[in-house]
DNA sequence: CCGGTCGGTTTCGGATCGTCGAACCACGAG
DNA sequence: CTCGTGGTTCGACGATCCGAAACCGACCGG
């Protein structure tokens, strides 16, 4: 499948449902006003869409504001355990938060782009599963630098190309030939450390994550605001831990 | 929103794709060429609509088999944590399966279906999450029954009416007086019962879950294998352990 | 009781754009 | 080299999506 352009290209009425859905995710949900003051288009053309996805159950009427129905589910969780990896990581996730009291996630890479796939810890269970689906830059995350030092230079070639390595941060890295650097140091050491570089006072470590073929399926990591996550539990517990699950996830898959 | 006929109302054109979408879950990622030979959709038709979807990330190419992205969890989350509740809700259920050592779940209803939102529990972790977002008729759960219990005759009613009561069992409750019988008695002792009502050799409990306000959002259930879950279970200790999480959840609603 | 508002719904004509079929291209197998 | 397969482009037709306007019903305030 080409890229080509992305603007005007293929069925613009999927675009404009999907549109809508969107908003009515961004919103919180959203009346036939909202909708068409926010998307332009005509009342009776919003009122199709929202009948037909609603018709799909895809939207739910709560009593005038339409909101998406707990349907998308069904979209969302195949591809949330396609490989039997991913539910085994699960657990490994809710472990890893749970031993070291911290946060925890599995990041899986899509399109270029990190996604959060599983997340576990934080004392607050408001945020603790707040940020599934997530989508951030690899190369300003542990769990994603991990990934990266996984790619051929030619691939990390290409993603470097496509991103142009955005910066978040002060200490993001920005520049191609760091970012080399950067992943020949965490090949050389088996794992990643990010400072910050994803977000202010926030410090994180993270390994790869292999199947049972040996082949890279995304990465753990750790993380924790800079003044509780010592330089001893960044550089040496979390790490080991971190390759201690890898490796029991492995096991896991090879002997089920 | 009028229900209106749900055949060939709205934008045909929104159906279609999401017609390919449900297709790609259904064969867990499918090919251009099957695609067109499932929905007798024009090639190049599919092709669009593949491209589109693929232009939004919807959807992902893996080598020729197009397969749902994980994109649909931007889509999926916001439901699920809508509110507070939920969220809290999922802790429970861990500790729910942790305690009883069996399966437990949190159901809401949505459109007169019964939508599984959180489960746990299980030894192998292959069955644990995997029936996330599945929809089931109401009256032939546990968790479901005590939902309709706290509904009013008119809208039971119109349950019934809406969807007929199918049977799934032998034992199935199929009949409009002994369902309106058996919600009397979930009322008067406060939980429900499923002597495999649903699948044969499963009995489960269930009962309500209330947020702050007192409103009912839901309901808890634990459910195992009639061998290993006794009388004494299903009686007396999962309908204790049920009511005191659900209490819980509205504790910690009230005071955070 | 009445007028105003707002959301939902229907109608209709016109133009858009989605659809189809055919042809083209790239690639790999035989 | 040729066939077959899957992906992609093209062009013409016409279905259908769109927008504007009007209608309905409920609610609210005066």
């Amino acid at each position: 499948m080409a890229d080509g352009d992305e603007r005007a290209e293929g069925v613009s009425t999927t675009r404009k449902s999907f549109e809508i859905l969107e908003l009515l995710r961004d919103t919180d949900g959203a009346t036939l006003a909202e909708i068409r003051e926010a998307t332009g288009l005509a009342k009776s053309t919003v009122y199709r869409h929202l009948k037909t996805l609603y018709d799909m159950r895809y939207v739910v009427d709560d009593d005038g504001v339409y909101r998406l129905s707990l349907k998308f589910l069904q979209l969302s969780e195949p591809p949330r355990i396609r490989e039997e990896a991913y539910l085994v990581a699960k657990q490994k996730v809710i472990e890893l938060a749970q031993e070291t009291r911290e946060r925890a996630l599995f990041l899986v890479e899509e399109r270029f782009d990190g996604v959060y796939v599983h997340r576990a810890g934080g004392q607050n269970p408001l945020h603790s599963d707040t940020m599934i689906g997530v989508r951030r830059p690899l190369h300003a995350l542990a769990a994603g630098k991990a990934i990266l030092s996984e790619w051929s230079d030619e691939r990390v070639d290409e993603y470097v190309r496509e991103t142009g390595l955005p910066r978040l941060t002060e200490t993001t890295i920005t520049e191609r030939d760091v970012l080399f650097g950067e992943l020949a140091e965490i090949r050389e050491r088996g794992f990643a450390l990010n400072e910050g570089e994803h977000m202010e006072g926030l410090r994180s470590a993270g390994v790869s994550v292999y199947n049972e073929r040996g082949d890279p399926i995304g990465a753990f990591s750790v993380f924790g605001p800079t003044g509780r996550v010592t330089k001893e539990d960044l550089e040496t517990t979390y790490p080991r831990l971190l390759e201690e699950k890898a490796q029991e996830l492995k096991i896991d898959l090879t002997y089920d």
